[in-house]
DNA sequence: CTGTTAGCGCATTCAA
DNA sequence: TTGAATGCGCTAACAG
């Protein structure tokens, strides 16, 4: 392998020339530059080697982001997805590549980000508790976090997922309902899912969930309504899927719910086919509402009612916390909007007076 | 900042026991191991050096993939993302990193190339002649390319474009239809779209648009149509809205095309909100085939025909080439489906028997 | 404009 | 088991 001192060596130059040559083309008489490139070129140099680079000058270039799940799953969401478009559209002006880096095998993951070439990273819906944050604490590089539990001393960008899951009840409970269905996000890595209590939740590692199940219970509670008296079912992962097996179940419960409070959209769309495989019309029979409105929930049919949350400007603030964390807030709560669509609609009981 | 050789001093210890500390921990007594990591964290050492290391080992642990676009555009292709997946499900295993890099801006690529600490590069749908290739091999990492021109000596990864597109022909042929109009991807990073001719497409950069182009006048050819005699519209960019504007266009023309063959699915759910737009039943009144087979298209009404091809697999056979380039072959091709679902119907013209 | 000097922090021989 | 020595390839000061 050729290096930078070969290629001084062989013209009897100094190295800072042959550097300069590569780096600062401008720094050096045309006629040297030249000839150095020249004989850089005769001997097969491939150019100034990136992590001898690096080590020099102590920059990466690149910034991480950790996701939780596995990263062919962290692709299937389409709320990542935005998230990452946020980050590029900041990371991408400044030359900093991104570095993907999964967390579903935590083991794997601590190694990973140990020897991951980076100067920050963004840690995305991590589970609380996760062996994961210490690791990335002890690399010492700055950190921000996104959509999950805030962490002193961190910057964190979320929303207020309380209260948006508060809105979703109270927009139902206005529409008449009084039986609600809940269909849940995991709770931990490893869930099974299936029908749970209220209570349950209490182990909650994510914090979305936590939050979002804490707002329906508020909200319900502006009715008297106790979660003890409604059906919930913790779907066993975050895809349409989940949302149609868990949604299966919960309609069959009697009495029938007429209202489906459910803490994602992906879940949500597998909740209407599960109400159109029951032969359960939207908004008419059941109403649904979703969360975070991903572009998905515009296109079904019915279009889903939903909390909408600006996961691209998610991804810019968090990306800009990064890469300047003196000048980050702790935590950047962003606004959420009720998004009213047609899978919600009055109660069926209070058409029949009930 | 402390260094492996501060807690070797400061316990009198050599560099090596410490560096064994943390990367063999079985290779010491447990006395040593123990007392060394107690220091280290006394100290706050942070771990071994991910850059060092790299520079010493020259294992990077992480492979680079490059995208045309800039990357916030490079997240909104389904078919990338699927790609994206595939990669990812043969990297996490092997515990390499993704590093993504984007390639618009052609000089901050050829950058970004240059100081990425990978070990190999993925190349996604590259124009030919790009600056960014050259920057590529000047790295003398292994290299694999999807999507685009193969080239002599780097594994390729592809379908054949020409073949599908062919398919796409002969089936509205076989339908009846002899009224096409053309819906293709841009030419060039540069394009600005609009009304093209087929001659233009000889100055295409883009492979998979210069060869489905070739297949839509191979397979129009059998029935004796010439490129010519076919509305061809050069959208300007890759996404929805594009397509639309493209459709709207070449709906308008005299006489009105039956058909539509529609370079990719984005662009052909794009053409049927077109068609909507206008008044026109899809497939009644106009037919309209797309190519890739994004999960959308099965979703939207009425559901897309259009060609199937294996991003997941492409994106595992890659990562793949990049990983062990040896036990490569020069260029993989994956098959391809023509899907028939319901965007596809008898010419309306044949019904009057015109 | 050009060269000299001095490490960046580590892992890997090899010998003890 | 442990340690000493060596250099991976580069760039930033600084001096000439």
């Amino acid at each position: 392998m050729t290096t930078l001192r070969d290629i001084a060596e062989a013209l009897g130059v100094s190295r800072t020339s042959v550097s300069n040559a590569f780096n600062r083309p401008d720094q050096l008489s045309p006629d040297l530059k030249d000839r150095i490139l020249a004989k850089a070129k005769e001997l097969g140099y491939l150019g100034p080697d990136p992590v001898a680079r690096m080590l020099r000058t102590g920059q990466a270039g690149a910034i991480g982001i950790v996701f939780a799940e596995s990263l062919p799953f962290a692709f299937s969401d389409p709320a990542a997805i935005t998230l990452l478009q946020g980050v590029a559209a900041v990371c991408e002006p400044v030359d900093k590549a991104l570095v993907l880096l999964p967390a579903l095998d935590e083991a794997a993951a601590q190694t990973a980000i140990r020897s991951a070439a980076v100067d920050g990273f963004i840690v995305y819906c991590l589970p609380e508790g996760s062996p994961v944050m210490p690791a990335l604490r002890e690399r010492g590089r700055p950190l921000a976090t996104v959509d999950q539990r805030p962490i002193p001393g961190i910057p964190a960008v979320r929303i207020d997922d309380r209260a948006g899951a508060e809105t979703c009840a109270r927009h139902l409970l206005d529409l008449g309902h009084r039986r609600f269905g809940i269909i849940a996000m995991e709770m931990n890595l490893t869930s099974t899912g299936g029908l749970v209590t209220g209570d349950r939740f209490a182990d909650s590692r994510f914090s979305g969930t936590t939050e979002r199940l804490r707002g329906y219970e508020r909200g319900l509670g502006r009715a008297g309504i106790l979660l003890d008296q409604v059906v919930i079912y913790e779907a066993d992962d975050p895809g349409e899927e989940a949302g149609k097996t868990a949604a299966l179940t919960v309609l069959q419960q009697s009495p029938r719910p007429t209202a489906l409070l459910v803490m994602s959209d992906r879940l949500a769309i597998g909740a209407m086919q599960a109400a159109e495989a029951l032969g359960l019309a939207v908004p008419r029979d059941l109403s649904i509402v979703g969360f975070d409105d991903i572009p998905a929930a515009a296109q079904v049919t019915p279009a889903l009612t939903t909390i909408r949350q600006p996961f691209f400007e998610k991804g810019r603030t968090v990306a800009a916390a990064v890469l300047d964390p003196a000048a980050t807030p702790d935590v950047t709560l962003f606004p959420y909007d009720l998004i009213v669509r047609s899978s919600t609609g009055p109660a069926p009981d209070r058409a029949v007076g009930s």
